[in-house]
DNA sequence: AATGAATGAGTATTCATTCAT
DNA sequence: AATGAATGAATACTCATTCAT
């Protein structure tokens, strides 16, 4: 008799990951309860403890794994590639993607970061902290082959990464714009964000508006 | 006799106001009781309910309160300037100068979205559209006197805005950078990215790169 | 400058006493808070101090009133009266038509006895138990008289009050019946239940129906 | 080995209804808390909620289940009986038993209806007025069959019961009168009050007292 | 006579977690 | 692997009352 491949516990675990997942991008870690998970999944609250021993371990099993395999498919999409410019359109191009298609995990990983204990947090953040290294070093290898005009890579990769991150919050995959599309849109601009320009000129010029926000903002 | 600055009733509002952006920040919404709360200012849990009739209207106040003035202020800054590159460094140092002086109700009115009442909910995201407005018709101004090279400006403004509103949760006013510093490498990088550039001679050579991309994605 | 008879405290002693008679009747003492009250009058909560030292005291208040002027009024209705006869129909009316007036009060009086302080209870109670003793003694003058065939006058008693008081639960002014029509139809009831009948025939025979009842009661 | 009445569950929750029975009794609903409850019964707080949504549930349900009851035993005790008269008795001799036997729920189900929200009191005040059909109907088919003389059956029945329902406040099963004597005396009143007596004659008479209770109760 | 602000104990209900079955 | 019943602490919010002004 050959073990079945979603046996009875591994088809439970699977529902409550998912069931998790769905309901703390929908209503935040902190408001999602053990007992809103449990009948989501239509079992009883008890049987959640056969799975994930406490609700942290499930937020943090849910965040870790996400990371391990972003790292992991990143790696896989950079391996081939030459020149840093085109390991940075591959890597945008990665990010959306991905980040599209792992909407949930993405989120809950970044922006429940403050539930998880301090001892989880700190793998988490490392892992990104990883993560970030990746855009890093495209950014330092342009600057090496002297495509690349940034004063600061990692400001730079932050810049970068804050960007992307915040089309799935509003990218809707039946809207205006086709993924690919907005690929090519983002692209674009990360390409022109790091590009050789003339804004030496240009910034001179604008040194003197800042006066203007100083005092607006002063009240 | 030395003059009182406001009642004591004043001064319990704002204590509970200040008291409360800086739990909310820390731990969240859902994670900041009122125990916590009251405690922090140093009076009942009972006379919370004096000045917020319920924690929803104290995180709706916070952030609604926020809004308005962030509206006001970036009009402000915005009312004399002329051309749209101009414009445009004018509102990147001015988001990210408030954005830093404000880090708390802004990254409240942001993240805590979720946790708003669907009424308060709409009342926020419609003033933050107004917000996102001020951007999208710099922007358009731009493509119309023909300095900026975006697709769409909606979505670059999304974009800009994502990535300017990062800086918050990473700057440290005590770091490497300066907050002028950090300013001009955002002005530089914004401007970068929606002006006229040669990638379309680059893009042409990447598209080749998407293949590796989706079948990276794709487990 | 003569002194305005409803001075500015009288006047907000009777609100407070309305206000309060119309809410407990409505929503019961206990449901009914100070908060509650202070808005219906229209001060603040504070205020309703200056003019009962505790909520308990103005239930209290409200219910001693009530049972005094109660007691006034029967026995000026009873005073001129002759035959038991004479005077249970003027005491039937008489409550009838008091109940119906003072519906709160009376309601109050009667349903919160449960909510008074022991001390305050004893009083009520003792006052209710002197209104009884009207009933009682008519009762007595007519078994005296040879015209009412009461085994127990007390037991008789309070069978007619809780009759008569049910009235004003269900009485609608604007209904079907008039008050004097309702009046008149509660005293023939009463009447009959204390007059001579020949129910005793009636009475041997019904006996055998008590065993039916027993196994029914009984599950 | 010995036979267990009933899992835990079924005990607790039979547990949970007599003493809520007792205490909204004793000190009705609103002053009755979940604590005290939780406390009567041995258990904590929150163990009450898996057996009743809410303290309203717990009320209701209370209500409830003891009207159902109530008609089922009425019914029951009046298939079999025939005249008019008969079936009176029957009705205040079961009505005056169940009382007694039930006094809390019999209690409950009255004077906290105020305590329902809505919905429920609907519910509870339609099986009441159930109940009362059966007693209209009786004085009904007593005016039929010419045995009862009462202007409006309806008015009677809720006289009647009104006085029927009283007694349970005051009886006391170790007092001066048995049940079944109490039981004689009200069969007898109440089939005096629907009985056709020399009223008339008398009613004439006593016409002339109202007035003095008009200027009496005029304050 | 009234207010505004405070108190401290209380409310019903929900929470994550445990554990014998 | 799952259940049903329990725990003990926590939740947001309301209560009657006080008191300096």
């Amino acid at each position: 008799m050959t073990r079945t491949v979603g046996s009875s516990g591994v088809r439970t675990e699977r529902n409550i990951r998912e069931a998790g997942l769905r309901l703390i991008y929908k209503h935040g870690y902190e408001a999602t309860s053990m007992r809103q998970l449990a009948s989501e999944v239509g079992i009883q609250q008890g049987s959640l403890y056969n799975y994930f021993r406490t609700k942290q371990d499930l937020l943090f099993t849910l965040a870790h794994d996400h990371m391990r395999d972003l790292l992991r498919k990143v790696d896989a999409a950079l391996k081939q590639d030459k020149t840093a410019r085109e390991r940075l359109e591959v890597f945008v191009r990665f990010h959306i993607d991905y980040h599209m298609q792992r909407k949930h995990e993405v989120f809950i990983s970044y922006s429940e970061i403050r539930s998880l204990s301090e001892e989880n947090r700190q793998i988490i953040i490392s892992l990104r902290r990883d993560y970030e290294e990746r855009l890093v070093s495209i950014l330092d290898q342009g600057r090496a082959e002297g495509v690349f005009d940034v004063a600061d890579t990692k400001v730079a990769a932050f810049g970068i990464l804050s960007m992307l991150s915040g089309i799935s919050t509003w990218f809707n995959p039946r809207g205006r714009l086709s993924k690919e599309e907005v690929s090519s849109i983002f692209v674009r601009m990360v390409m022109g964000s790091v590009t050789w320009n003339e804004g030496e000129k240009v910034k001179a010029k604008l040194r003197q508006s800042n006066a203007a926000v100083a005092s607006a903002t002063a009240e």
